[in-house]
RNA sequence: GCCGGGGUGGCGGAAUUGGUAGACGCAACGGACUUAAAAUCCGUUGGAGCUACGCUCCGUGCGGGUUCGAGUCCCGCCCUCGGCACCA
């Protein structure tokens, strides 16, 4: 054993010990508990950064951890490699996509097999293999056949920067997701959609049971996302009005061929109904279109053409705006009278017809009753127009009178509420009043309980060419079919062109012409590819069975390692990725490959590696190795240092792994990701506390080699001596540190109180070794095994010096796989306790007692000291209150 | 506005079921070793006060409350981070 730690050179042979052993390699095996530790698998975009690095130290200490404990660990890694950027570089540097990103795949997994962490490498996976994509193929084959995949034409988001389309989720707020500052453009175009509606319930009820192991904001904004709101669909009719609406609805059922005309609503709030004092309806709603058609032509003496001119512009005007402008915060709500009119079909009241700019198309049926007595919305509403405002509802505590004005709109949902005004209603509660109201509307074919989601269909055609193409042909005459299973996988061809303005896949004519698989005419492919979040849907199922060639995956071996146990990685997925992947687990029960409901048991969002941000007037952004002194090493002016932000290559407060690895080590790089900040809390980096890390490696290392030999000869077992009472202190701590490491990271996976405590039992060593008696038998053997306990709990946070150590106290195996600690509660219990005495609650000092002392006599010790006596003095002891070996509480007056 | 997380020393953070607030580390200061430096080791370090080698008082965003006892529970606020936001 080297007198000095040298991170490097130890790091490297160790890695390579285990590469040879092949220890990180898992099997099936079902005489052993399992558990499959998953991290989120990069892009390969060329390097990687810290946030790769913490999110990966985390899962590889769990998973040595569970390892050491006997589990059989599945632990992969992989590549997420379809993507923009990837052509982006072809069209740069004039190459082609998979060189660039199988170039950065050897590049970032070198990198990470120099931090060390345990991947079986043999289950490695790169989504832009045919190996791997042709099983996307095969899952929308099976999707199309159950008809969850399906054609339609659709206005979709498009981003000129990305020249594609775009999924909702992805264009969130009008903005493209990659491209913030990039609004994205709507247009008509024929894509593929899965039928997320089909499971939206599923989607949202199964998150009740991730409770616990998800966390509550992951949970909550997935319950947002997918927005379920139940309530019911009512037809108002517009006929029976007379006059010119009569001629319109008359003309519209010779069109229609319909016996009624109706406007039909969604609200949630069918218990209200009595209070509607107008309908609105969308702008872009059908009936406008056809009333302006029919009132510009029609010649009848009620005719009022000033509200069809202001009608029109109003809609023309509406239209003409993006739907984040007509929403945006602060807008005020403006609407016009259509000038037609709608029965309520509850109490056959006449109601005017609106339409306004915060009634939108796309949700419910893009028209709805107005209630401004019990909705916000509609009560500014109505308030500006001058619109009745009558109340419905009684709040179980007002005191206000049925027909007193209202100031305030009452909205709650709950039995709070009793309706009043309602003819037959009155009386109900308002969650009676929903039952049966709906009911009456189904009775009377006038409406119907309806769901309506926010979540939509999820549109999964790209115009891109670096991503997997969707088996299907067009065929003139037999339409859309699906490519033969027996074909897949579709290869991207090598030699597309990426020089053009267009989708170099539609332009390779090698690849779009082929014959229809059903009639044998000539055909074309599809040329769009799919979105790349369909990749990261299933891989981890794939890394169970990476390399089957008749399914995505055995499901047996399936059914042995799936579901996660754990998984890792960064808040930004909340939504997009955890939702698809959820969707993804629930297909694949469908098919039968699969039996569970949901993928991940145990969700852990990291936090972010953070630094200061560093400015200089001229230029821009500084890295921090541009900045000496606070000034910039460029020209000397003095560095502006703006707030701490997520590492970002943009604002360039980035720090490079490898150079930090150069410097310290992995396992220091390690040790300080898991150390500074509990897992799930934004992280900031501080080279003080990096070097803080280091230091204690080296005091480890110290304290190992100057006991190494002797501990490794020292061959005695704890029966066979007598411990002085130093060396039982240090067993104690020993035992004590086990035990709280053991729940640190196994129960709480809070890593950093876990290192706490090996700092704390690395102190004791040093403090022991000041007393040491080097004949003393029993001394030696405290000794050895506080050092062996010591380096063994290391292992999860910095195998490398783990495993160089266990070799240096004798031993021969693999630390990284060698069985835990076990901690033995005889020997962690104290011998006598120092007991904290209050007087009416406040601290008044300390009592050593025996620490199998009962609360009686615990009692007595504290009455009968001294100085606990001298403090009471006079009082009365009104009560004591004893807590069995932790606190006695004196109450006195 | 709604939902969720958080607010503890100079800093990162600890306190697991209501029971010694500030573990562990960083920074800082003092000392030892050294020709010197680095490294290492030892000590001090929440605030205020005192008749200072010990003791008293205050102290976990603010104001109340429950309790023998509150960083922890309850009520009402303030601030902050994140998500959602005319979704009928």
């Amino acid at each position: 054993m080297n007198e000095k730690y040298f991170p490097t050179e130890i790091e490297e042979r160790q890695q390579q010990r285990w590469a040879e052993a092949k220890v990180f390699e898992a099997n099936v095996d079902e005489a052993k508990p399992h558990f499959y530790c998953l991290e989120m698998l990069p892009y390969p975009s060329g390097r990687i950064h810290m946030g790769h690095v913490r999110n990966y130290s985390i899962g590889d200490a769990l998973s040595a951890y569970k390892r050491m404990n006997g589990f059989n660990v599945l632990h992969p890694m992989g590549w997420d490699a379809f993507g923009m950027p990837a052509e982006n570089a072809a069209i740069k540097n004039n190459s082609r996509p998979d060189t660039w990103t199988f170039e950065n795949i050897d590049t970032m997994r070198a990198q990470l097999q120099r931090v060390g962490f345990s991947y079986d490498w043999r289950r490695e996976i790169a989504s832009c293999t045919p190996e791997y994509y042709r099983w996307n193929q095969w899952f929308f084959i099976q999707m199309f056949k159950k008809g969850l995949l399906y054609r339609k034409n659709a206005t979709v988001n498009w981003c000129v920067k990305c020249n594609t389309s775009l999924a909702n989720e992805q264009a969130e707020g009008g903005f493209c997701w990659r491209h913030e500052d990039t609004p994205v453009e709507l247009r008509e175009l024929e894509q593929w959609f899965i039928r997320v509606s089909k499971y939206a319930d599923q989607l949202l009820d199964d998150l009740d049971t991730l409770e616990g192991g998800w966390p509550e904001r992951v949970l909550t904004m997935q319950r947002n996302w997918i927005g379920r709101s139940r309530g019911a669909e009512v037809d108002f009719s517009l006929k029976g009005i007379g006059g010119l609406q009569n001629a319109f609805v008359l003309g519209q059922m010779s069109i229609e061929e319909k016996w009624q005309v109706d406007v039909r609503i969604f609200t949630t709030r069918i218990d209200t109904i009595f209070g509607a004092s107008c309908m609105i309806v969308a702008p872009e709603h059908p009936l406008i279109d056809k009333w302006l058609e029919f009132a510009t032509k029609a010649e009848w003496p009620e005719k009022d053409q000033a509200t069809i001119d202001k009608l029109k512009a109003f809609v023309e005007k509406q239209r003409a705006t993006s739907k984040e402008d007509r929403i945006a915060e602060g807008t005020e709500k403006e609407g016009v009278n259509t000038g037609l009119f709608a029965i309520n079909p509850f109490n056959g009241v006449k109601l005017p017809i609106w339409t306004a700019n915060f009634v939108l198309t796309g949700y419910g049926t893009g028209a709805i009753m107005a209630v401004p007595a019990h909705d916000e919305r509609d009560f500014e509403f109505c308030k500006k127009y001058d619109l009745p405002i009558v109340r419905v509802i009684k709040n179980a505590d007002t005191t206000d009178a049925d027909d007193a004005p209202v100031e305030v709109p009452f909205t709650a949902k709950d039995e709070s509420g009793t309706l009043i005004n309602s003819g037959e209603w009155s009386g109900k509660t308002v969650p009676e009043a929903i039952a049966a109201m709906t009911a009456k509307a189904e009775a009377g074919s006038f409406g119907t309980a309806q769901t309506n989601f926010k979540i939509r269909d999820w549109g999964v055609s790209r115009q891109r060419a670096w991503g997997t193409p969707l088996p299907f042909i067009h065929c003139a005459t037999c339409g859309i079919v699906p490519v033969p299973e027996d074909q897949l996988p579709v290869e991207l061809p090598k030699d597309l062109n990426f020089n053009t303005q267009g989708a170099p896949l539609a332009e390779h004519t090698g690849f779009v012409n082929v014959n229809c698989p059903t009639c044998g005419n000539a055909a074309r492919r599809d040329t769009d590819t799919m979105d790349t979040f369909v990749d990261s849907s299933w891989y981890y199922f794939r890394y169970v069975d990476p390399h089957n060639t008749e399914l995505p995956f055995d499901p047996k071996v399936a059914a042995y390692w799936t579901p996660v146990d754990q998984y890792i990685g960064g808040i930004e997925h909340a939504v997009l990725h955890l939702i698809y992947t959820r969707l993804w687990t629930k297909i694949q029960r469908d098919l039968g490959l699969i039996t569970f409901d949901e993928p991940v048991k145990k969700l852990l969002t990291q936090g972010m590696v953070c630094l200061a941000t560093a400015r200089c007037e001229e230029h821009d952004w500084l890295n921090p190795t541009e900045v000496l002194d606070g000034k910039c090493k460029f020209c000397g002016r003095t560095a502006q240092i703006g707030r701490t932000e997520k590492m970002s290559k943009s604002k360039k407060n980035t720090i490079d792994p490898d150079e930090m690895i150069n410097t310290f080590g992995a396992d220091t790089v390690r040790l300080f990701m898991l150390f500074a900040a509990p897992p799930e809390k934004d992280l900031e980096w501080d080279d003080s506390a990096v070097e803080g890390a280091s230091r204690y490696l080296n005091r480890v290392w110290r304290i190992v080699h100057k006991w190494h030999q002797k501990s490794a000869e020292c061959g005695v077992r704890s029966a066979e001596c007598e411990f002085s009472a130093d060396a039982r202190a240090l067993r104690r701590k020993t035992h004590q540190t086990i035990q709280r490491i053991s729940n640190d990271i196994g129960q709480r996976m809070n890593f950093n109180t876990g290192v706490a405590a090996l700092m704390e039992l690395t102190n004791a060593i040093y403090d022991f070794d000041k007393k040491i008696d080097e004949s003393n038998v029993g001394d030696m053997f405290v000794l050895k095994e506080a050092l062996e306990s010591l380096v063994k709990m290391l292992a999860p946070y910095t195998p490398h010096i783990a495993e160089e150590l266990w070799a240096a106290l004798g031993h021969n195996d693999f630390i990284v796989i060698a069985s835990w600690p076990v901690f033995d509660a005889e020997l962690a219990k104290a011998d006598e306790l120092e007991i904290p005495v209050q007087i009416n609650g406040k601290m008044s000092g300390r009592v050593i007692v025996a620490a199998e002392i009962d609360d009686e006599a615990l009692k007595q010790a504290v009455l009968g000291d001294d100085k606990i006596k001298a403090k009471i003095g006079e009082r009365q002891i009104v009560k004591t209150i004893v807590v069995p070996k932790r606190l006695v509480n004196i109450v006195a007056k």
